[in-house]
DNA sequence: ATTTTTGCAAACCATTTGCAGCTGG
DNA sequence: CCAGCTGCAAATGGTTTGCAAAAAT
């Protein structure tokens, strides 16, 4: 799995294991071990993941945390800010909300693959409609369906070799 | 429950029920009694609903259809293009796509209501940002989600009350 | 007559929760 | 110490599925 961000993280003062204490600490709650092993683990590399994935990838790195406790920590890293929800299929999926820019996704429909893009005219179009709706919005997801174009080379060609 | 839809319908020369049955009979499938209750219950009334609330609704008419034969049902639907299928929240919701023009959707986390828009924009860029990242698109979904002009009213003059 | 569909109940599966014991501050 | 947390196992809740009886062509 990749390390890698494709887009330039935003610079930040904290870092995400601060500003997670920060938010249990107004909320009277603590920064236990099995929390405190979730949110470096998540922060240490950028990628989408599921629950699952999670506890696998913990599992195999030898930090042994519940699926109960993962499922209770995801909560909370998603109301502290520090992570996104997306509900693309039946599992949610769940990325870098702290020290990410905000931007959208393109989801291949073949390989479930998540790209991201960012692109300026959204946040405009989304604040244009809102307000001739009357809603004060929080939040938005544009999310594009398709077939990415590593699935779309490796099927058309496919297609052909059927027909011979 | 309303029969009116926000936007104005798109012309079209089947029937919902007439589409269906095409659709059944290219895969070599049946047009049955059931599935003839569900798609003229759909489309009788313009709105979003979830398999739950179908159930009810068909049962308060006095039509049974098994729980099971909602669910399949609905499948078909979505896979024949006459329904979208929406995952807001746990549940899905479903909405005529047949017959009914693109649109997008602001959702209100307070009451859960869902409320439609029409935006030229939007088709635009998305066909802009798949070409960019070489994806060939095939639908995609903008959800702005934040507080409806009603949650809006009945939530901050009550906030008032508290703070005398 | 044969294939598909239905309804029921049971299974599924991601996620949540109750609880007894453990832990952080 | 004591509120809050963990892990386990059991529960939940939306959705799916196996199967025998029923319906469609």
């Amino acid at each position: 799995m990749s390390n890698s961000a494709p887009l330039d993280p935003i610079v930040v003062s904290e870092s995400p294991e601060e500003k997670f204490r920060e938010f249990l600490e107004i909320r009277g709650e603590k920064l236990t071990e099995p929390r405190r092993i979730l949110i470096r683990h998540i922060f240490d590399s950028h990628k989408h993941f599921d629950a699952d994935e999670l506890v696998a990838d913990l599992r195999e790195a030898g930090r042994r945390v519940s699926r109960s406790t993962v499922y209770r920590t995801l909560r909370l890293l998603v109301e502290a800010g520090l992570l996104r929800e997306l509900r693309l299929t039946n599992r949610s999926a769940y990325e870098h909300d702290y020290g990410y820019p905000s931007h959208d996704h393109l989801h291949c429909t073949e390989c479930n693959t998540i790209v991201e893009f960012r692109n300026e005219e959204i946040q405009k179009l989304r604040e244009a409609i809102s307000q001739e709706h009357g809603f004060r919005s929080s939040g938005h997801r544009f999310v594009i369906s398709g077939v990415c174009p590593t699935c779309s080379r490796a099927r058309s060609p496919r297609r052909r070799l059927d027909l011979i």
